[in-house]
DNA sequence: TATTGTTATACTCTATAACTATA
DNA sequence: TATAGTTATAGAGTATAACAATA
């Protein structure tokens, strides 16, 4: 921040245009990495990047591993439930459990109470599924830590956490009319 | 960590159907916030959010505002480079570049030496806009700042540096047969 | 009247292949 | 032959509106 910030005696001192010395120009990327949302941005998709690589083998998406974790720890959940504790609409639900409904991994059980909804469960397979993934997760975690250490990834959560709880809850579903 | 892996004396302690008491069941989430890669895509949505809601009156997109960043930086820099800097694909940048031209934000002009390619700059208000855009950024940025601190935000974008340098560089374009 | 799950649909992002004109 | 920009297209992800069944 010690820019001044308009002043420019010299007429902003413009370089040459970067492709003239042909030296694998470095590109000056300005403020962007300075910019939380730009960093935030190229830092998921590295990770989702390693994510996917792992469970691309299990055909597993970020989503669905979600989705496959809260239903295990809130057996019964309703989709709604699910929709508003992940942030998926609703509609965009629908098609997500029909897949791990139709691979055998969770399924919807009829609720006598409410016809309209229904709860939600593992299977067997599902949850031994969800254990083998929890694994590799474990082992994805553990290669963050690799990278900025395990203090640095507690931290980096604890910050997160801080960002996300203040701009915080981004209504799942809301004005529908 | 201090979670016995599979030991479990008592299969399982299964609570009950979680729409069962009916009382704002508060839905449990597992080990998701305490994932990398969850909490970085939550915290990537609200940020991004914010920066939205600021920037949707200028009709600018994150990824416009970057290409505007690098071309105010690099003036003369040709797409495949943009592209490349940025992680765009270069059939993507396509459209972006046309929006902007269209807009008289930026414009791409003939290479005397290389007939194929376009040296990109940005017009006087393609500029003015961007010291705007500067401004705002700037008071965004500071909203994560009164989030967590400060000193918060640079240790963050420090762990982000950290995480993406590591597993880093996912080629621009590469592999095209 | 409101809610649950659903369908249909659309829009943005991103990814791949193939074309053209140049080099 | 390789490269820069382009086009067309396809796939995710996400968004809204409207409907049937049920509350």
């Amino acid at each position: 921040m010690s820019k001044t910030a308009n002043v420019r005696p010299k007429r902003a001192v413009r370089r040459p245009d970067a492709n003239d010395g042909r030296a694998a120009a470095p590109i000056d990327l300005g403020v962007l990495p300075n910019l939380v949302g730009y960093m935030l941005r190229r830092a998921q998709l590295a990770v989702f990047q390693d994510f996917w690589r792992v469970y691309e083998a299990y055909d597993i998406r970020p989503a669905q591993y979600a989705v496959l974790i809260v239903i295990d720890r809130n057996p019964g959940l309703r989709q709604s439930q699910v929709s508003a504790a992940l942030n998926i609409k609703r509609a965009n639900l629908v098609a997500l459990l029909d897949s791990l409904e139709q691979r055998g991994l969770a399924k919807r059980v009829p609720v006598a109470t409410d016809r309209r909804s229904y709860a939600l469960h593992l299977t067997e397979d599902g949850a031994a599924l969800l254990k083998k993934l929890g694994e590799l997760s474990a082992a994805h975690e553990q290669r963050v830590s690799a990278t900025i250490g395990e203090s640095g990834r507690k931290e980096l959560l604890r910050l997160l956490h801080g960002v996300v709880q203040a701009v915080g809850s981004s209504a799942p579903d809301d004005d529908e009319s």
